[in-house]
DNA sequence: TTAGGGTTAG
């Protein structure tokens, strides 16, 4: 197992740690900026253009007859995509061969067709080709041609590129900087991103418009940083960038997977006072927010505000309400809202019938899920990475781990790449049937295999560690996780603290117990449980008992597993004056004796011990 | 003329 602690180590080490920085403009004061706006004069005449000529707006179909033909094929083309990359590279070649040459927006039409269908290492080597036949390129060429580096994360080609561009003297504009901030916000390099971004800004190098703002936002949110995306909405508006519908949604999800949904509804009203007008994902969000808080009559006004805006749920829509219904065991509503969607003209696809299977899986129902699958698959749905991970997980929890891995090891020749929550679940369901070493020899093939660990992968290595006896393995390892700069949660701190005791570790149980808030955590019910129950295990009841009354001082309410626990600790320690009284306490706040107290009460009711405190509580429970 | 464009579901 000390393996497994060295290859621990070496995999975080390697990886790059979350930042939760912030724009350096905003923090250290705001340089002269000089953004009132072309780029809001832009948007402004924009929209009179659109609403001006909205009545005989022209067909976005309609192809200009004075173009060639070879125009009309690029224009038509670069709309819908080519279907196979092998057209585009055909037309390629008669184009290089015209005389005279097709211009440069010609061919830059062509690379964009190629985009549309996420050919892009195939729109890459068209351009290397250009550039080696001098066929003439310009800024937009080679901003597109960057954009598909992004989306290839070749994100150090995408700044070859740009120091290309510098070369040959072309100036980047505003939509190649965004490109190359968005690559890099994708890649995991939001600092990065965000330096690249607040130095353009202090050098006058961009006027940031809506979409560049828009991608420092997304990027924002997408580390955490939520409150610092808002002050960023409050700061564009302030430069006189309009935000829009995309800057409130990005903002709205963050905050509604931050479960602070009533901080996204007021961005909703805010949206209204400013007459942008929120679209169906501003709803999903929300809807999605809502359900995770279960507050359900709230999703209806939602869904009555959407008809007056007339903006009708869509397969997200629905697919997020099958996810909510199939995750709260209530799967044939779940089903149901299925066949609803059929009926409304809605395709379920992949992940709405992924979501129900994975409700059937939770329910310890693998045979109803595989229904579900053969059904997808009937319809021609193919199951993906996800769907995958969803079976595994269910064949691990009914400790069926070996048909787990034939089918993790069956993904590869369905051409799909197993993420790193498929390689945990199998993982975790090595260490619940016990096979501890196929536990470590799976770990360390993640590790060769360049997998990047999580903190769910930790929990479950440090679980399975503690549960197998072994929490002194499962400390090195923690140890470890803080010297590579992994934080640590809660999470990962109640199971250790649940192991340690396990193992009789009393002291170092207790310290990092105490430790807790000087790293920046609170301790939520289970950790305050998981104390009780090690010091009851111990004996040591008054120790439990100050940790009751300390919870309760830190408005951290008891809930029935933890009266039970202390209540059988009473019990264990013959306390019996102490357990009546608690006893009381607990169906005051309205919970309930569970099965393991009430057979232990039982057996002591039975009991012919001539102990006063247990004939006073044979008095009290069986007068 | 041509490019970034995002945001939502498992």
């Amino acid at each position: 197992m000390s393996r497994m602690r060295s290859a621990f180590t070496a995999c975080f080490t390697s990886n790059a740690i979350h930042d939760k920085g912030f724009l350096g403009f905003l923090r250290h004061g705001t340089p002269a900026l000089t953004t009132t706006s072309s780029c809001c004069r832009v948007i402004a005449l924009l929209r009179l253009h659109s609403l001006s000529q909205s009545p005989t707006c022209p067909n976005p179909n309609h192809i200009p007859n004075h173009l060639t033909k070879l125009q009309q094929l690029l224009l038509e083309k670069s709309r819908v995509g080519f279907d196979k990359p092998d057209d585009a590279l055909r037309v390629f070649d008669k184009m290089h061969r015209m005389k005279p040459l097709p211009s440069v927006v010609d061919f830059t039409q062509l690379l964009a067709a190629l985009v549309k269908t996420k050919h892009y290492s195939v729109a890459v080597s068209v351009f290397s080709k250009m550039c080696s036949f001098g066929i003439p390129v310009n800024i937009v060429t080679y901003s597109t041609v960057i954009n598909c580096c992004c989306h290839l994360k070749h994100i150090d080609y995408a700044f070859a590129l740009l120091a290309a561009i510098f070369k040959r003297g072309f100036i980047p504009t505003i939509v190649t900087y965004t490109t190359l901030v968005r690559g890099l916000v994708s890649q995991d390099k939001f600092l990065e991103a965000e330096l690249m971004f607040s130095y353009l800004l202090q050098h006058n190098q961009i006027e940031p418009d809506a979409v560049s703002f828009n991608t420092i936002i997304d990027g924002l949110c997408k580390t955490g940083n939520t409150s610092q995306a808002m002050r960023l909405l409050r700061y564009m508006e302030k430069k006189g960038c309009m935000p829009c519908v995309v800057t409130y949604n990005t903002i709205i999800d963050s905050l509604s997977k931050d479960r602070l949904v009533d901080d996204a509804l007021g961005l909703l009203a805010e949206m209204s006072d400013k007459g942008i007008q929120p679209s169906v994902v501003t709803y999903n969000s929300l809807i999605h927010g809502i359900c995770n808080l279960d507050r359900w009559d709230d999703i209806s006004k939602l869904f009555r505000d959407m008809d007056r805006h007339k903006i009708s749920p869509n397969m997200h829509t629905y697919s997020i309400l099958v996810d909510a219904h199939a995750r709260d065991g209530k799967v044939k509503d779940a089903e149901y809202l299925i066949e609803l969607m059929i009926r409304r003209g809605q395709h379920p696809d992949v992940v709405t019938y992924s979501a129900l299977m994975d409700g059937y899986c939770l329910r310890g129902e693998l045979d109803k899920a595989l229904v579900v699958l053969s059904t997808m698959i009937s319809k021609g749905i193919l199951p993906d990475t996800q769907t995958y991970t969803i079976l595994i997980n269910g064949y691990c929890k009914k400790m069926k781990v070996d048909t787990a891995i034939t089918l993790l090891e069956e993904m590869p020749m369905k051409g799909l790449t197993p993420t790193v929550e498929t390689y945990s679940t199998i993982l975790d369901g090595l260490f619940r049937t016990r096979r501890l070493d196929e536990a470590h020899m799976f770990y360390r093939k993640m590790l060769n295999q360049g997998v990047k660990l999580n903190i769910v992968t930790c929990r479950i290595l440090l679980h399975g560690l503690c549960c197998n006896g072994l929490a002194g393995e499962a400390m090195s390892v923690f140890h470890d996780m803080e010297s590579c700069g992994l934080l640590p949660d809660i999470h990962i701190y109640n199971i250790l603290i649940h192991g340690l005791f396990k193992d009789g570790k009393v002291d170092e149980a207790r310290s990092l117990f105490h430790n807790l808030r000087l790293k920046g955590l609170r301790p939520g019910v289970i950790s305050y449980t998981i104390m009780i129950q090690g010091f009851c295990q111990e004996g040591l009841l008054e120790e439990a008992y100050k940790i009751l009354l300390e919870m309760e001082e830190n408005n951290c309410l008891p809930n029935e597993v933890t009266y039970n626990t202390l209540i059988r600790g009473c019990f264990k320690n013959k306390m019996y004056d102490g357990a009546c009284v608690l006893i009381d306490e607990m169906c005051a706040h309205g919970f309930k004796a569970d099965a393991s107290t009430t057979s232990m009460l039982f057996d002591l009711l039975q009991s012919k011990e001539q102990d006063p405190a247990l004939l006073a509580m044979q008095k009290k429970f069986m007068p």
